[in-house]
RNA sequence: GGGCCUGUAGUCGAGAGGUUAAGACGCCACCCUGACAUGGUGGAGAUCCCAGGUUCGAAUCCUGGCAGGCCCACCA
């Protein structure tokens, strides 16, 4: 119904060219750069329509809006997909091509989806973090980092998949529920409980709870591994739990994160107990895989005696997401960012910035208090951005590569100053979040203009999901402090997801994926764009509604012919004479700017959005539009002076959340863009106090009416007054309601 | 186990110390009244999760429960 008048607005905000005027103030806004799905979901939508209002409102308030698009185009995501299709064995430079091509046309339908939301985005500013004019920024910004001291290489702990060969991020971790064997093992003096008997060659310590009856006595004491024939050291901590198993542990390294734990705090040795390939290293068994160990020394133990207890039961193992395998603790030699020295400083930053909600801090000062680890900025993987040093693998050296972007495949040779060895081209890549972490700096053209930087920055807001101000968030106003010594923005602003209308996770296995492109076979966009903005708090999951939408539907349409009915009324006005309705409907308007702006500059959206649809629908379609129709018989100059400036008035504030109809209906009235925020001001009390207990008499012979079978239109002879009415609201009554005579 | 969020008609939700506790969906009845039947008008429907406390006054503030959700950790 409304398309073409879409298309109309689509193609003309489109195809217009931005400029801004560089003598004047500029804001920008840090938007985020979607992943390259190649569709957009309705989590996609509420943010994006979020940062639209946001940027709508300002513009109209008379402010410049810089409002670019990224997109983050690279990851395991796009591997997984060129793998699936093409096979794993490509050669690296091939298959980086392909994950290239596969962006980009995810990214035309992706933009394609964008403008047709009415997004005002800036499309001569876009950014891709794929290609090499990205990769030389992040580079760069790593290298300056490297510099600082905030960046090193270290042998490290990280989560490594044996199947796959290639450490891996928390983040592709996965719960399995497998069976499982408790083996309580003799140690002499104590015995304790695994399931992972073949770590017995790594075992540093082993650990009973402190205030355990049992173990008192032997804490700090010594035990000795059956068939090593190894002491090792009986600790207290409080982390053993008592009730499992025989309740004391044997602590490797590492059978688990718990192990990890335990070895830092009290400062453990480190035997490697397992090399990449999954298989027993520093053991009796070596070369044997975890499996085949596994069996192969619970005979032993069984044979020398040693195993006192087995229990079968059901454990959650931690398995790779892509290939469903065991993961396990691995050391390696991986790139950091020096984040956990500086928790204190970056909660004290992150206290400038304006968190709307304001819990939304906490997540980010309570992941810092929990952090176990600096970041790991590197990937064993392909389509990312190379990292970009020289390792010496003789003298572990490192330096920066010379020439950016950087790519090791292409790497001139470099030889180490430190020993004279040739050095190696690092081949890792970057964690993706190392190249979104800096969208700050590449809106405010930090790397290009230094001039444009300065003046926009800090920027003015970032919008992002709640569930990523660990990642994201954190990174960013960590990155960006050490680079530029400011915080990335003053505000951010918090969304949430959206569930399925039963409240679950919108999910392909469960089938209840409620997608844009359907709703909007059905729905205007601006009836999509509104739902948005009904949908409720900042960083709260919601329900997707049917009901909001439809109800957003509903309105436009009820906006449309309102607006038909306005301008079917419209000629020039000479004497305009307000009557007390007039005056009413111009104080509420007045009124309704008030707290249209507040809630706008407070990102309430949906208090925005329900406001005006209530002031429109509920006071000027329902009361006021029905008080003008007898009007203009007579004397019509004040309700049609009333009538153009709540449409105007109404129509700009309205165009935050549904611009298409709102211009074209603006269009119609005044052959015009709107290009402003109302600056309407009203107030006569007096009249809205009248009006509003003529609104109840209007109400009460409307009941009689209904409860006498009679159509609104109906004549009434007499109409019993029961309440003190203004002689030109007596009149209005008789008018409005058909009446002949009040008594 | 830790942190955070949320409990208001059948459903969704506004309200943030004083209102007859908005509005929407659904339900019932009537009305094609000069834009709109994708409409209009009216009606029924709420011990505001529970128990204490602060206050002249609590849905609203405090304390303690109970219930749900999210994130994190998690037993070797």
């Amino acid at each position: 119904m409304f398309e073409d008048i879409e298309i109309k607005w689509q193609k003309i905000w489109n195809e217009r060219k931005k400029t801004y005027d560089l003598n004047k103030p500029i804001i920008a806004i840090d938007t985020p750069p979607p992943f390259t799905s190649g569709t957009l979901h309705m989590g996609h939508i509420l943010s994006y329509s979020y940062i639209d209002f946001i940027a709508r409102y300002l513009m109209l308030k008379g402010n410049q809006v810089f409002y670019p698009q990224g997109w983050d185009a690279q990851g395991f995501p796009t591997e997984m997909k060129i793998e699936a299709k093409y096979g794993r064995d490509l050669p690296r430079e091939e298959f980086r091509q392909r994950c290239i091509q596969w962006s980009y046309e995810m990214i035309d339908k992706m933009k394609e989806q964008m403008k047709r939301m009415g997004y005002m985005i800036d499309w001569g500013h876009e950014y891709i973090t794929m290609v090499p004019e990205y990769h030389e920024k992040v580079q760069k910004s790593i290298i300056e980092m490297w510099r600082q001291g905030e960046i090193y290489r270290d042998n490290h702990p990280v989560l490594w998949c044996p199947h796959c060969r290639s450490a891996i991020a928390k983040a592709e971790l996965e719960d399995k529920e497998m069976d499982s064997v408790l083996y309580d093992i003799n140690f002499g003096n104590v015995t304790i409980s695994t399931t992972r008997p073949e770590l017995l060659h790594a075992c540093v310590a082993i650990a009973v709870h402190p205030d355990d009856p049992r173990y008192k006595s032997i804490i700090g004491k010594n035990a000795k591994l059956p068939i090593y024939d190894r002491e090792v050291k009986i600790i207290a901590d409080q982390d053993v739990s008592r009730d499992f198993g025989t309740g004391a542990v044997m602590i490797c390294t590492y059978g688990d994160y718990q192990d990890l734990i335990w070895q830092k705090r009290h400062n453990l040795e480190v035997i490697e107990a397992i090399d990449k390939e999954g298989r027993l290293k520093n053991s009796k068994y070596d070369g044997m895989t975890i499996d085949k160990a596994r069996e192969a020394i619970v005979k032993d133990l069984k044979s020398i005696g040693a195993i006192e207890r087995e229990r079968h039961y059901k454990k959650i193992v931690k398995v790779h997401d892509r290939c469903k395998n065991p993961v396990e603790l691995m050391y390696s030699y991986e790139w950091f960012a020096s984040l956990k020295k500086h928790k204190d400083e970056l909660i004290d930053i992150a206290k400038m910035i304006n968190w709307y909600p304001e819990f939304g801090i906490y997540h980010y000062i309570d992941w810092l208090n929990n952090l176990d680890w600096d970041w790991i900025i590197s990937r064993d993987r392909i389509f990312g951005t190379p990292i970009p040093f020289y390792v010496c693998e003789y003298c572990n050296n490192i330096e920066p590569a010379d020439e950016l972007p950087f790519y090791p495949e292409k790497a001139k040779p470099k030889m180490c100053k430190q020993c004279g060895n040739q050095m190696k081209p690092e081949i890792k890549v970057l964690d993706v979040w190392v190249d979104s972490s800096i969208t700050p700096l590449i809106v405010s053209k930090y790397y290009e203009n230094i001039d444009f930087h300065n003046k926009v920055f800090p920027n003015f807001i970032r919008i992002q999901g709640l569930e990523i101000v660990r990642t994201w968030a954190l990174y960013t106003i960590y990155r960006v402090w050490k680079l530029t010594g400011q915080i990335p923005w003053k505000n951010i602003l918090l969304n949430g997801n959206v569930l399925a209308p039963d409240g679950k996770k919108m999910s392909k296995s469960l089938g209840n994926v409620i997608s844009p492109d359907d709703l909007l076979k059905e729905y205007p966009v601006d009836a999509l764009r509104q739902w948005a903005a009904m949908s409720g708090a900042l960083a709260k999951d919601r329900p997707f509604s049917y009901e909001d939408i439809k109800y957003a539907k509903a309105f436009l349409i009820k906006y449309w012919n309102a607006s038909k009915y306005v301008l079917s009324k419209l000629k020039p006005v000479t004497d305009v004479k307000l009557r007390k309705v007039d005056r009413w409907i111009l104080h509420r308007l007045s009124e309704l700017i008030e707290k249209v702006q507040k809630s706008m500059d407070n990102y309430q959206f949906r208090e925005a959005i329900v406001s005006l649809q209530q002031f429109y629908w509920n006071e000027f379609c329902d009361y006021y539009l029905e008080y003008t129709k007898w009007r203009f018989n007579n004397e019509v100059d004040g309700a049609i002076y009333t009538l153009k400036k709540v449409q105007e008035e109404f129509s700009k504030m309205f165009s935050i959340f549904a611009p298409h109809l709102a211009y074209e209906v603006y269009w119609q009235i005044f052959g015009k863009e709107i290009e402003d925020w109302p600056n309407f001001k009203f107030s006569d009390p007096e009249a809205v106090k009248q009006v509003e207990i003529f609104n109840q008499e209007v109400s009460k012979v409307r009941t009689y009416k209904i409860s006498n079978r009679l159509s609104m239109k109906a004549e009434l002879d007499k109409w019993k007054l029961e309440t003190n009415l203004d002689p030109e609201l007596k009149e209005e009554l008789k008018q409005v309601m058909h009446i002949k005579e009040l008594i």
